[in-house]
DNA sequence: CGTCGCATTGATATCGCTCAAATCCGGTGG
DNA sequence: CCACCGGATTTGAGCGATATCAATGCGACG
């Protein structure tokens, strides 16, 4: 199944992984479990959290289709967050020791590996950088801005407007309240799940 | 010289990287520019900044004696911000066009790079977290337990207050009465530049 | 039809930011 | 040696933006 795989897989690699079914409220793993595997969403989506000294709940990183998790564990020896399943779909499971086998000896994987790599700290920072903006109005411009489509700056919204607030750190009221100033005040248009950037300024 | 190479660095690589010395407020690349190097601070500090609608400076990342930085870029093509020198040091330059063509064709080098980025990944991820907290304290803690000596939740102030209340985004004003708040409640211990994590709540 | 979760709006409280000012400290030049 | 200066540190006061609490409508789903 060519969908479920990356294209620069070797093909022994994908015989050693497992394909299945995620439930929502399934655990993957817990904080402070040995490393076995990295995932990848083949379809629904996963949440990496961590609980704080009050048991808040932290998100620490939202996974949906074709996105890796908990592949920066690799090196490490233990989970440093929780995975939990918050919509229903496939998992793509990669067993570590067969990557790391696959990994040292095998250069051109190694290399799509490191630029895949590359590219999720890329998108991390770009989350790190909206979060250090403190205006919320700020941060739905930002995010239009880097993770909109080229120019237009459009964006569908990813699930709920609730589950967007989430990865944003805001209240949802909060969004709630910011999108309707944004809309009123010309900066945004907004077409059902659809947001488009209007002024550019 | 050994102590400007990380130990996985094949020699021929190293024979290409440059090695000199920054000054205080040089600027190494801008967003922008096209990526040419990825560059490791061997002394010093470079700060990855951007720059707000409003001229803010956004602080993305601090790299000190030993980390990387610009590594994400090797897979784009023009940077996504600027570094600017803000402590003299030095600096080893790594030519982009090299490292790759080491990383396509020696696989233990690769897997080496890979594992770095992998450990860049987790600390980013670490930060994130922290980012997430509201709370002054929180964050505080939270950089104690994380970033600390194991267990003990030691801590060597990175630089002035000032700078540590920049990386973790917040004012300075409000560090130093969160400080002084903390060691009031007997939460945390300060002797200097060293801060101890005191109760384990 | 009842329930659950999302969307939405209102009211209030809180915490960190901003502006301001005083002190301390290291370095620099006379 | 001392005066001066810039930057860090510290403390104070007040404001504002966001979180929080609360209530309602609404659509999906069993």
């Amino acid at each position: 199944m060519e969908d479920f795989f990356p294209s620069f897989f070797p093909s022994e690699l994908r015989q050693t992984c497992r394909i299945g079914p995620i439930r929502k409220g399934e655990q993957l793993f817990h904080l402070g479990d040995n490393v076995q595997a990295i995932y990848r969403v083949v379809a629904g989506e996963i949440r990496l959290v961590r609980y704080g000294a009050d048991g808040g709940e932290i998100l620490l990183h939202r996974a949906g289709a074709g996105e890796y998790f908990a592949e920066a564990s690799l090196g490490a020896e233990y989970y440093h967050c929780t995975a939990i399943c918050t919509a229903e779909g496939t998992l793509l499971t990669i067993p570590v020791k067969v990557f790391r086998t696959f990994l040292e000896g095998d250069s051109s994987f190694a290399f799509a590996w490191a630029m895949e790599l590359a590219g999720n700290l890329r998108a991390l920072r770009r989350r790190f950088e909206r979060l250090s903006l403190k205006g919320a109005s700020d941060r739905v411009l930002h995010y239009l801005l880097t993770e909109g489509a080229e120019e237009t700056g459009e964006v569908h919204l990813p699930g709920s407007l609730k589950a967007w607030a989430a990865e944003m750190n805001l209240a949802h009221e909060t969004l709630y309240r910011t999108l309707n100033d944004m809309e009123a005040r010309g900066l945004i248009e907004r077409q059902g799940q659809i947001l488009r950037l209007l002024g550019n300024a």
